[in-house]
DNA sequence: AAAACTGGCAACCGCAGCGCA
DNA sequence: CTGCGCTGCGGTTGCCAGTTT
């Protein structure tokens, strides 16, 4: 079992890049190429590095063209109605924003939107959450008897989904905004939903186009990209695409930078009262949802009955 | 002023798919 | 068809700097 590994890691040296090997490594690289042989290459400079770790740091920090520094709005809407759609494909999301990488792309959202979106967690709500995921049948724990999961991202992505549509119910009926085959959890089925997402979309893709004026084209974008893989989902009419997704662009909007263009409690206002559900809850100030994550047991198991049966997982 | 805490980011790890022999 | 090696990807970890107590 196993396989052996990359490189003699007793050898190998790891941690933080020194100037002296990103020289080596960049000029290398500039002048003959990775040679297609990523293990190779830092034998063949004379670094005393993993071939991955060469690899890692040439496309996320030596590469040309490489955006550091802060994401503008623009990014943060694309950023955040991708990730809705097709969940943690940091890969696919990078890909339409020039410049970036997968890497950037994952820190931003770990560390920067999910909180700006989702709230902060209370802790005395966490080990309430856990319970409840732990009751969910969920990646950890499925067996091999089918049992159905939803994954981490999934369920960020409903509640990200029940920010933005007020009422969770009524996210059923906005496809654009669910997974199709990253219902799954297994990595294949991502994987899979990769090849058919990229292979299918060849015609439209951002980084061809540059970055669109806005949240809607990639809404837009994204629907008829992802319809390409949505088997066994309904496709939206355009034109309840085209509503659903400017209602959701003034949320989104919203969410990100806060309460003004709808009022602070636009988004709470509509079908579901403050007070009325504490994963929405704002904290004394109401300046902040501060309680999004917070899922009693019951709630998530809710959820995942929605989920689970409005797509037949 | 120092310790503790928090957030951000770079880098590592391990899995899965792909291509080739 | 099968096994192996390489690549690509997403999740996780660890370090460091900034902030708070």
């Amino acid at each position: 079992m196993g396989r052996a590994p990359c490189c003699d890691k007793a050898t190998v040296k790891k941690g933080p890049w020194s100037p002296e090997e990103d020289a080596m490594l960049k000029n290398y690289i500039e002048e003959h190429g990775t040679g297609g042989n990523w293990i190779a290459l830092p034998h063949k400079i004379g670094l005393k590095r993993c071939g991955k770790s060469c690899r890692l740091r040439w496309l996320n920090y030596l590469r040309p063209n490489i955006k550091h520094g802060d994401f503008t709005p623009e990014e943060d809407s694309i950023i955040c109605s991708l990730y809705i759609s097709i969940g943690s494909r940091w890969s696919i999301i990078a890909a339409q924003l020039p410049g970036r990488t997968d890497n950037d792309v994952k820190n931003y959202w770990n560390t920067k939107l999910k909180k700006r979106l989702l709230g902060r967690r209370k802790d005395h709500r966490q080990s309430a959450a856990a319970v409840a995921v732990a009751e969910t049948p969920t990646d950890n724990n499925m067996s091999g008897d089918g049992e159905r999961a939803l994954s981490a991202s999934a369920m960020e992505r409903i509640q990200l989904c029940m920010q933005l549509q007020q009422n969770p119910l009524a996210a059923q009926h906005n496809p654009v905004m669910w997974p199709a085959a990253g219902v799954q959890s297994s990595r294949a089925s991502n994987t899979h939903s990769n090849t058919s997402f990229n292979s299918s979309s060849s015609n439209v893709t951002v980084a061809e186009q540059g970055p669109s004026s806005s949240l809607n084209e990639h809404l837009m974008m994204n629907a008829q990209l992802e319809g390409a893989a949505m088997d066994g989902l309904a496709s939206p009419s355009s034109a309840e695409n085209s509503n659903v997704m400017i209602s959701m662009e003034a949320e989104l909007e919203e969410l990100l930078y806060g309460e003004g263009s709808r009022g602070k409690a636009g988004v709470i206002d509509g079908g579901v009262q403050q007070g009325d559900v504490d994963w929405w809850s704002y904290d004394d100030q109401g300046k902040s949802p501060a309680g999004c994550w917070d899922f009693t047991p019951a709630e998530t198991n809710a959820v995942f009955q929605d989920y689970t049966s409005v797509y037949d997982i």
